[in-house]
RNA sequence: GGCGCAUUGGUGUAGCUGGUUAACACGCCGCCCUCUCAAGGCGGAGAUCACGGGUUCGAGUCCCGUAUGCGCUGCCA
């Protein structure tokens, strides 16, 4: 079989992480089985469709590294054929025009709305039955020719059953009572949700369907649909949601920015590592395997790995070294660390291009030098960010001290005012300056001093970098260079 | 309210057709290394497998019920 897929977000606010692990899933099952991973903008909500948001769908996909094939659809532009299928559907008998005048519903307390109308029709207080589906043609066309707004509604079978395999989570049944006619096209001649994504999904020719657990009961209806268009069910395969610590559903009104891809992408994270996290959450490996490639997911990746619990997205807004979850931290942090060089350079190069210290000679004469740095100070970061901040010093003489390393490192020894010059004094004649021949004239200035060889290395570490933390020292000297290493010793005194 | 789905340590997961000391990763704690650590190495704590009944020689694994959570139930998508 020719497996074609789709990812369809609507374009209302930015791209969900909950989102990007659908896109993710399909186009893995699509890469997986040398099919086509299509990309279908649901823009029919005009009302809160925007452009920026269309935007960072583009912008997500494409961080993530998820190449689309065709044309991308936008539904918008198909309205009038999903007006024709269900003109259709009315010829044939399999809908019908609903008179009834059009409820408006809020937004704010919609939920329980339904709820409240669902237990009145249980009571009985409400019929579940609409009066205009059993109207005769005649009277409904005369009506509809007198510009009488109707809505189209779809005949649900009274009795009966609907049934499906979801290939997650199984058989799945539902009566035919418990579905109500649901309505094709608006009265104002707006078709919905329903009935675009199925005729939609029929034009592209999806085998799969691919999306959130959320659609589960839906699919149903759906099914009821394709059927009356007599065209062939795809396969339906649910995924499990994405929520909250607390295991509400996560929102951009109640979480905020964590929910958002871009977000990630503007702290620092590497896109195959934030990929590789994105996958593991709500599916896994056969053999467990955790830090993977693209092409390894691709290999291993099937629909029969997801899960049907939901995962939960682990993190704490009070604190700032969880903002998001520690395990996609983690992943991040391994990323950077052994990733292959010739990949993190250009993100590094990106980072630094916008923090504005990048220098085109890293691309040219101190290009050696550029990449033996990153690889010497990746050891010790967690994200992109980290080399444009903690890292800032290796590239620009204008750097910040961090004030806790300032007072451990450098205040809290008085004698390092002499010290310092003096070790920058003797630094000037080591020849040739590289970390074995610093570290030797290093150890025996502290031995000649009487002072531990570590006074002099931390205190050396916060003044050419302005950090507590870092790489082995002498590698630092190394990196830096004469020139720039003695200066910032000198410069340091000041400090103290 | 009705219907559907789920439920293994704090989190993400493994545990296939019933027999394991319930496994792995993150996080947490400790130790080691050391010139620092938000690095690396080593180790530890943490799960009566939501609860209650069954079936069985034996159940995290099968059946029934309960609870909790989530989803759907709309002229939203």
């Amino acid at each position: 079989m020719n497996v074609r897929v789709r990812f369809a977000p609507s374009p209302t606010g930015y791209l969900h992480i909950g989102a990007a692990r659908t896109a993710l899933y399909n186009w893995l099952f699509a890469r997986k089985h040398g099919g086509k991973f299509l990309l279908r903008i649901e823009d029919t909500d005009l009302q809160r469709s925007t452009e920026e948001s269309t935007r960072s769908i583009f912008e997500g996909l494409a961080w993530l590294g998820l190449d689309y094939d065709e044309e991308v659809v936008f539904q918008s532009a198909n309205a009038e054929k999903h007006r024709a299928a269900a003109r259709r559907l009315l010829e044939e008998g399999k809908a019908y025009r609903d008179f009834t005048p059009r409820e408006e519903r809020s937004d704010a307390n919609i939920k329980q709305e339904i709820a409240e109308r669902a237990r009145r029709a249980a009571a009985g207080a409400e019929s579940k039955i609409n009066p205009y589906r059993d109207l005769p043609r005649e009277e409904s066309d005369r009506r509809a020719a007198a510009g009488e707004p109707f809505a189209i509604r779809l005949k649900v079978p009274r009795e009966g059953r609907s049934e499906f395999y979801d290939i997650v989570y199984g058989k799945q049944e539902r009566e035919y009572a418990e579905i109500e006619d649901l309505v094709l096209v608006r009265s104002d001649g707006h078709p919905l949700y329903n009935l675009s994504v199925v005729c939609d999904d029929i034009e592209m020719g999806i085998t799969h369907v691919i999306r959130g657990q959320d659609h589960l009961t839906n699919t149903h209806k759906q099914i009821l649909i394709y059927r009356a268009l007599g065209a062939p069910v795809p396969q339906f395969a649910h995924l499990p949601l994405i929520l909250a610590p607390n295991k509400a559903k996560l929102s951009k009104r109640k979480h905020g920015e964590v929910v958002s891809l871009t977000t990630y992408r503007d702290r620092g994270f590497v896109p195959a590592a934030f990929r590789n996290f994105l996958a593991l959450l709500g599916w896994s490996p056969a053999d467990g395997k955790e830090i993977m490639t693209l092409e390894e997911m691709i290999e291993r990746f099937s629909l029969e790995g997801i899960h049907r619990s939901n995962a939960i997205f682990n993190f704490n807004e009070h604190d700032p070294r969880q903002w998001t979850d520690p395990k996609a931290l983690w992943m991040n942090a391994e990323y950077i660390h052994h990733m292959p060089l010739a990949e993190l350079l250009p993100l590094v190069r990106a980072e630094l291009e916008e923090a504005g210290l990048w220098r085109a000679e890293y691309e040219g004469e101190r290009r050696a030098w550029f990449e033996r740095t990153v690889d010497l100070i990746r050891q010790r970061f967690h994200t992109l960010k980290d080399f444009s901040g903690q890292g800032r010093a290796y590239f620009s003489d204008e750097f910040a001290f961090d004030e806790a390393a300032v007072e451990k490192n450098l205040r809290r020894e008085p004698r390092l005012k002499e010290l310092l010059p003096e070790l920058a004094r003797r630094l000037e004649t080591v020849e040739p300056f590289t970390a074995e021949t610093v570290e030797r004239a290093l150890r025996a200035f502290a031995e000649e001093a009487g002072v531990k060889a570590g006074l002099l290395i931390n205190a050396a570490r916060t003044a050419l970098t302005g950090q507590a933390v870092g790489p082995s020292m002498f590698e630092i000297f190394e990196t830096l260079g004469r020139e720039r290493s003695i200066q910032r010793l000198r410069a340091a005194v000041d400090l103290i």
